[in-house]
RNA sequence: GGCCCGUUGGUCAAGUGGUUAAGACACGGCCCUUUCACGGCUGUAACAUGGGUUCGAAUCCCGUACGGGUCACCA
């Protein structure tokens, strides 16, 4: 089979120059993890902030494991989070196709060109014949060495020509050592002799992840590459590799992974939240990238002690030199705390909009304004999907105990409340417009006239019309919630309460 | 087991030969206060370990321990 060189030409001559690309090359698995997110999202900040282009590849070579839908999972994470791509399976591109599956035919061409440069050969073991080594520890490895390498021309045509199954490997040098650099490892040196001759062609035709990396990399114009550090044991083997091709390496950026715990990664099967997970469990998008961005990567200089940023913010931070080389544990309560913030820094009408299906799914009482609960909350909540169970006592007073009403710190007890109660209710009745100020001056007044600290008179009001110890808002807020009628009612189930526990002196 | 990588408070981390070893989260205390939060102040808490090199080491070198990755026709 003669090599068409005209076609290897027109394919570099596609390849966009003089500037910074990059991609984000999930496999189609159908769930977004945090470690992933996390890739696309570094991945997408060296684009943006070079002003370079950020491309979205589809990695589905492995016929095993293609999942329906997935796909869809992953361009509606990327828009929903704002990282956007400018070249893709969706939207095309000058260097497409941008799925792997349909790229087949260049693969195939490239293995073949790598055979004529010495640098691969054709291997027609049978998968069944690899010696498998026992190390210890349970641990077994493959190993593979044969003498396919070494194979005549006419012997390799013949047994083509009879249709033999093969395999396309790497041809590795036995002798010598490669070095290859990496941003956040640093170089990194390995004797040849400890690399395998990697399958680079599967003998379904389809590639391997190594090498349809470095062929779509190249054949992209892919500047620089974010991966795991799973990978990083198989870099060298990709130098090789681009030396062989003659093309110019990329940049390489390794990333620790995102654990779960000391020993674990963040992972679907110990039942780790994906980013769709997280936003189930009402984290905003802003935070869970803000966290993420944080989890393994510091600003540098002047920005050293921010921690809040923006997408943009990121964009003008960002640089691959503060890439951390340790694995980060993923701490939940530190993403609460990013959420909080979030929250907190919401316009409050924003936060309303945002908090009202929730609100909703408590309060269903239709004379109630979401928003003044909103506005209680606001400074309350790490996260959205806590907020049913803070309010729900406003539709219905739950059943309390009496003990509520003993309060050392507003010095309240049982028989103290009683009164409180007892001098509130006329004193709240009376007022003409139901509006908090009225409420509150109106019940300031009241513990002034009592001789009592507020504390003392606001504690058993809010007990009452609440039937909680911890409550958003005060008294106030929640008897102008309530109205004026559902008050003096809770009010008197308080007293009722109260008496019918009263103990003798 | 071979090879590769890593190791600063419970967690995320700053730090690139000379610092009282930042900061954030979490946790404790105090203040504010109408509960809880918010906010403010404050406290406990770290350079895995042993050798070097050096006037001086969290920072450089070597060993040890521990952890991780990899050794697939998976990515």
């Amino acid at each position: 089979m003669a090599l068409d060189y005209k076609f290897f030409d027109e394919m570099e001559a596609r390849i966009p120059t003089g500037q910074v690309r990059t991609r984000f090359a999930p496999s189609p698995t159908g769930y977004m993890h945090v470690g992933n997110l996390r890739t696309a999202l570094y991945t997408w900040l060296i684009a943006r902030s070079h002003g370079g282009v950020f491309i979205l590849r589809i990695e589905d070579t492995d016929r095993g494991r293609l999942v329906k839908g997935a796909t869809d999972v992953i361009y509606k994470t990327l828009a929903e989070c704002g990282l956007t791509h400018d070249e893709g399976p969706d939207i095309g591109g000058p260097v497409g196709p941008y799925i792997q599956t349909d790229r087949q035919d260049l693969y195939r061409r490239y293995a073949e060109l790598l055979i004529e440069k010495g640098a691969a050969y054709r291997c027609f073991c049978n998968r069944s014949e690899e010696e498998e080594i026992d190390v210890g520890d349970g641990v077994k490895i493959h190993q593979h060495h044969c003498g396919c390498a070494e194979l005549s021309k006419e012997e390799i045509n013949a047994r083509t020509a009879a249709g033999h199954p093969y395999v396309i490997r790497q041809k590795i040098p036995r002798e010598g050592t490669t070095t290859f650099h990496d941003v956040t490892f640093g170089d990194i040196t390995v004797n040849n002799e400890d690399l395998d001759d990697q399958i680079l062609l599967k003998s379904d035709g389809l590639p391997t992840y190594n090498f349809a990396n470095v062929v779509d990399d190249h054949l992209m114009g892919i500047t620089h590459v974010v991966r795991g550090s799973e990978y990083l044991s198989s870099a060298p083997k990709y130098d090789l590799l681009y030396q062989a091709f003659g093309w110019e390496i990329p940049t390489y950026v390794h990333c620790p992974p995102v654990m779960r715990d000391a020993h674990n990664k963040m992972s679907k099967r110990h039942g780790d939240p994906s980013y769709e997970d997280l936003v189930a469990q009402g984290y905003l998008t802003p935070a869970i990238l803000n966290y993420v961005a944080l989890l393994g990567w510091s600003p540098k200089g002047d920005l050293a002690e921010q921690e809040i940023f923006s997408l943009d913010g990121l964009v003008k931070a960002f640089d691959i030199g503060g890439i951390s080389k340790s694995p980060a544990i993923f701490d939940i309560a530190k993403l609460d705390y990013f959420n909080a913030t979030y929250l907190r820094a919401m316009e409050p009408a924003a936060f309303a909009r945002a908090a009202e299906p929730y609100i909703r799914r408590a309060v269903k009482n239709p004379s109630v304004n979401p928003a003044e609960i909103a506005a209680l909350l606001q400074a309350r909540c790490e996260k959205l999907t806590e907020i049913p169970e803070k309010i729900d006592f406003f539709d219905t007073l739950p059943k309390y105990d009496v003990s509520f009403y003993t309060n050392k710190k507003s010095k309240t007890n049982a028989a103290i409340s009683l009164d409180m109660l007892e001098k509130a209710a006329p004193v709240l009745k009376a007022i003409p417009e139901w509006t908090n100020d009225a409420i509150h001056d109106a019940l300031i007044n009241l513990a002034a006239e009592a001789g009592v600290k507020n504390a003392t008179l606001m504690w058993p009001v809010r007990i009452a019309v609440s039937g909680k110890m911890v409550t958003p808002g005060g008294a106030v807020e929640i008897c102008h919630i309530l109205g004026k009628e559902e008050t003096l009612r809770r009010l008197r189930a308080g007293m009722e309460l109260l008496k019918s526990e009263e103990h003798p002196v």
